[in-house]
DNA sequence: CCGCTATACCTCGATGCCGAGGTATCGTCT
DNA sequence: AGACGATACCTCGGCATCGAGGTATAGCGG
């Protein structure tokens, strides 16, 4: 997840680590807050990796600046990443919305749209959050009103992003479409 | 949050760990599966705290069952989580979800309106996801329509949630005053 | 020039989760 | 009788994360 949307930032231009720090603030912090004892070994993982480079600025500003680049394999790894994402990147809501962050950078209408089909099949599949001993429960079935909220609000956010979704893929595929005729002709 | 998803479900009725396990994948499991490398640790961990306490039963069907009762501290402390859910708790989806499946074990309207108006302060207070150079991104401002998409969505759940938290505030507050008029005359 | 804050980076122990593995029993199908 | 899947529980290594701590520089107010 960090990894992603590190890969993804860094995808746009080349920054230092505190200034990802503030981007990755931006975009989950309110969610969920970033602790740089998180972030700096994440970092080191891709070095490791060799899916980035830093380069040490000299006497620029404070303490020794260490600006960082995607590597082409960062490029890749990332580019992979996006093309298939894991179960979880799809399920998972917090998850699913960095993936959509850095989406357009996999450069390919209809790989975008394979992604959006598959969280769309997982949206479409029927899930119940809770259950008795007669069987999984509706809504109409449920009493407890902070419950019934739940299935509420999950509702009105799978309405609104299905929409989207049928929207978006028939963008793409039109898009998709287009370009091929294009290039091809 | 499992903590808080298995003391809940105790408090509900005693049952052995792996039909905790169903019932936790029926709430979270779509989203984010549970492996029961997981689950069995965590009750090892609740019992070290003294919050449930195991009874085995003899020759009931397969291998030796443990039935899981929570402790008068386990609901003790059910309450106060409940009560007082840190902030991770309000502000991610996933876990703020839990709150509310378990929200109803706290007997006590104006406590519950209180969790409910933490919530409703977390999302009534502004945030926005995409920053450039020039400050906050609106969302007119974005261009990419995965990013543009993702505000569509939150703001879709937000506006879901926020009605159904005024309008449970709301009862809740009324449902308080009568209470208190009730007992007391 | 001292203290304070912001910038910028790092380390380390503790914790919690995951996945892969293992054990054992019971019921059912063949 | 043997194979198999479901039930039921457990362990362990590995890893990501968190939080608390530390280091160092630049700039600003008093």
């Amino acid at each position: 997840m960090l990894k992603l949307a590190i890969l993804g930032f860094l995808r746009d231009r080349p920054m230092h680590g505190y200034e990802l720090r503030r981007h990755l603030a931006a975009l989950t912090g309110h969610i969920r807050p970033l602790s740089d004892g998180t972030l700096y070994p994440a970092i080191k993982r891709l070095e490791a990796d060799g899916l980035l480079v830093r380069e040490t600025e000299p006497g620029s500003t404070a303490a020794p600046r260490h600006t960082l680049h995607l590597t082409p394999a960062g490029v890749t790894a990332l580019l992979e990443r996006l093309r298939t994402p894991e179960q979880l990147d799809i399920s998972d809501e917090n998850r699913w919305f960095t993936v959509l962050a850095f989406l357009r950078h996999l450069d390919d209408p209809a790989g975008q749209a394979a992604v959006l089909r598959r969280r769309l099949a997982f949206l479409e599949e029927p899930a119940s959050f809770f259950y008795d001993e007669a069987g999984p429960l509706d809504a109409e079935r449920i009493t407890d009103p902070f419950r019934s909220g739940i299935l509420l609000i999950a509702r009105a956010t799978s309405r609104a992003e299905l929409a989207w979704l049928h929207d978006t893929i028939a963008a793409l595929d039109a898009s998709d479409g287009q370009d091929v005729t294009a290039t091809s002709g």
